[in-house]
DNA sequence: CCTTTCGCATACCGTCGGTATGTGAAAGCT
DNA sequence: AGCTTTCACATACCGACGGTATGCGAAAGG
């Protein structure tokens, strides 16, 4: 095996296993001699491939944001309504985001490790970006009433995030139903 | 000074600057030394009053919970009208929260400090309670349409959270404005 | 074949959360 | 009043964890 290949090997295990851990028991409940265990190598590669712990979690965050990033895009790129574009995406969200794994690590330990702004920028970069871009178009065309993005695309992104929170601890079978049409109700009322 | 004296302006002393120091730093940065030091104490005292850090943020949480949740309830009280209050709590809640240091406990270091579920648990106790107070109100005098009170509940909780982490970074004088607008319309769509 | 690179291991350190134990003053008892 | 008990801390200490400095051996380059 050549020492890129090698190399590479060792990053994405270290990833995987960190990204594992971090969902199940939160970062600050897992230690890197625990990471550095179950893949078989020791700290050295660690700090070889990251800077710090911090550093390494960052990039698990950034693989779970793009992943929620390329799913909610797929699922809105398949209607050809940029209405229902909308709606769907808004969907693909609150799905993807129930997973609790994807919650622990985006939702939950993202803003306390890295603070508010610097995960705020990641969120920007990936599934927030399409919610914006999606509420530009919407008033582009007359949709939905001119108004300010920012703050309308955060009190949806706040409110699709909080709902994906409750929805994983919630045992009412019928919750991602009820909070769907809510979420639904909450959208059409912007439409002109 | 009598011992419960001692005991208690040791403790509120304790309180006081865990609270400016969590609120400054954040959870993770401030250490137990930082603390006592500032106070004055050793850790014995701070041990001798809560059973671990953890607990010591809880404390400090629910002082912070409860203020807000006073701040809230006064404002919403103020009004006359069932959907004024409820509108005014909004309002209320948003501009409460718009203080980073309340922020910094309240909303990013509770989830992660505490997990989800027992971050919610508190919220529910104070804040969001008067949120689905309100909302069964607005329903049982038909004011807003029949439907899960829930789900709707931490939508609307969701989206007045993230919004005020937004506004305390955004350095646009009318985000407030436009926030408060964009949240008014969102609450507006809900009456029948 | 010799040198350089580099991916990783080993060994070690400071700090922090947490604990066990000591102590002196206030509180209760006779 | 004097003796005992309680208790609000202080002191001393420990293990674990994040982080670093250094060593090493195999692959890459000439």
């Amino acid at each position: 095996m050549s020492r890129a290949e090698q190399r590479e090997q060792t990053r994405r295990a270290l990833l995987r296993e960190s990204r594992r851990l971090f969902a199940a028991e939160g970062y600050g409940a897992v230690g890197l001699s625990q990471i550095v265990n179950a893949v078989g190598v020791t700290k050295g590669a660690l700090y070889h491939h990251f800077d710090d712990k911090t550093a390494l979690f960052r990039a698990v965050l950034a693989q779970v944001q793009e992943e929620v990033g390329r799913r909610v895009a797929a699922t809105a790129d398949a209607e050809p309504d940029p209405w229902d574009q909308f709606v769907a995406g808004c969907h693909a969200f609150l799905t993807a985001s129930a997973d609790p794994a994807i919650q622990r690590i985006m939702l939950i330990d993202g803003p306390a490790v890295l603070g508010w702004n610097e995960w705020r920028a990641f969120d920007e970069a990936t599934s927030a970006r399409h919610l914006t871009d999606a509420l530009t178009r919407l008033i582009e065309a007359g949709i939905i009433a001119r108004q300010p993005i920012a703050p309308l695309a955060h009190l949806l992104s706040g409110a699709m995030n909080e709902a994906a929170l409750w929805l994983a601890t919630s045992a009412d079978p019928g919750a991602l139903a009820d909070t769907k049409a809510a979420l639904t109700r909450m959208l059409e009322s912007l439409r002109t």
